[in-house]
DNA sequence: ACGATATGCTTCGTATACATTCGCGGCAAG
DNA sequence: CTTGCCGCGAATGTATACGAAGCATATCGT
């Protein structure tokens, strides 16, 4: 069947409150401290106050919220001081679920069947990976931290693990959120190193896909901390 | 004022509800793959279907249940596979948080005030470490879990950084459902190890406070594997 | 002038009612 | 006998309405 209208057009709506909530304070639009009320909400969305309240929840999970009992809810503080704590817990979740993904892929290589979703996430890949090689071909550095992480999240799925990539989705909102307005930063120069990991994944290497990943994760802190951290010494360089 | 009315009775409701139904899936009550119906869950607890959605929202975040639009909400898998996994991330987490509680208390000793809940933390803290040596002594290795988590979320009030405790609650509940009916497993030998721990963290010592948490997540890892996995050599020990 | 109390508004928490969609059983055609 | 289609029932998703609890402000008494 080519499913005349299987498309539902767009997510139950829960969801696409969420996703524009959590745009909103990564991208700026929502300042830390401010107050964000369900009213405001729903008539800023079109939508009735439960799917807001269901939205609020999920972001007060994922740390970007903090409600009190009937006292409303306000933008969480980014976490300005725990650059370097985060960084290096998602350098050990990223290589982790590089390792696991190249296993898998080894398993796979051995005759056993794959997964079910495992073809569909090994596509998905191969189309970020070439899609990423025409933006920074044409210089559309905008589209590469969304692409980044659609590739991440792909070798989450090739993992197989679903609490890992529920981690990963957890710390790498915190981090596309320190981030923030510097949305061209994380350039071109690592890019290239998507293809090597995904290389070793695809060749059963668990050690090189652990240590690529590994890499690539502390090159990325690397930048960041090159550009936000005022001096080298490190002391409490806190903007707070 | 002494605060006429500090207690306020009872949870707000929904965090009541989210609480024991995932207390119930921890423990067993709900297995894996069973169906979870807003319906029957709102009956359960005497409450309407919006708490309940609240809910199951937040336990789909967390990763115990799994949600399609319109499909239903079904108890999700328990992570067998990735238990070493787990542990070795919580590893990373919770040394860090130690590292962080003691870098914390060290600027206090300097003279600077501590943050707004920190005597607060420590206190309670205190109080969990008299409750888990009288509960060692009474043989009510029953209450031990309980206490461990609050111990170990103590920790991390302490280490003041919102964005590891998210994270290492998110874990934390993963690894608790792995040790699932197991209840009075994670006995008195590694209870001994908390007063060392936040020891350390109160004298300032860094470095110290990292090694011992590491160690004392390590030692759980090794009585988990131990009483769990059939051989020794660890080829696909998976109960699935 | 300062503080405590009282009042009003805003917001949350909950319940009820209606629209939409999925799963499944039965039926008919090949 | 298999296969495709259709209709029914149940559960989810959404909207609206009402009661309860906090917080802010204003007023009154000392």
């Amino acid at each position: 069947m080519a499913d005349p209208a299987p498309q539902p057009g767009q997510d139950p709506a829960p969801q696409r409150v969420l996703d524009a909530i959590r745009r909103d304070i990564i991208l700026g639009a929502l300042r830390p401290g401010a107050r964000v009320t369900e009213a405001a909400l729903s008539t800023a969305y079109g939508v009735s106050r439960v799917p807001v309240r269901e939205a609020l929840r999920a972001l007060e999970a994922e740390g970007f919220v903090e409600s009190r009992p009937y006292a409303g809810s306000t933008v969480a503080e980014i976490p300005l001081d725990d650059a370097e704590d985060l960084f290096a817990v998602r350098g050990i979740i990223e290589a982790t679920i590089a390792r696991r993904a190249a296993r898998r892929a080894a398993t796979h290589s051995a005759g056993q069947p794959p997964g079910r979703g495992w073809w569909e996430a090994r596509r998905t890949l191969a189309g970020v990976l070439d899609d990423g090689d025409r933006a920074v071909a044409a210089d559309a550095l905008a589209d590469l931290p969304e692409l980044n992480n659609r590739f991440h999240l792909g070798v989450a799925s090739l993992s197989g693990s679903a609490s890992l990539a529920a981690l990963l989705r957890q710390i790498s909102g915190k981090i596309e959120w320190l981030y923030a307005a510097d949305v061209d930063s994380r350039g071109r120069h690592s890019w290239g190193e998507h293809r090597l990991i995904l290389g070793a994944i695809d060749a059963g290497d668990e050690a090189e896909a652990e240590r690529l990943m590994a890499g690539h994760v502390l090159s990325s802190q690397r930048g960041y901390l090159e550009r936000f951290t005022p001096g080298p010494t490190g002391t409490d360089a806190a903007a707070r």
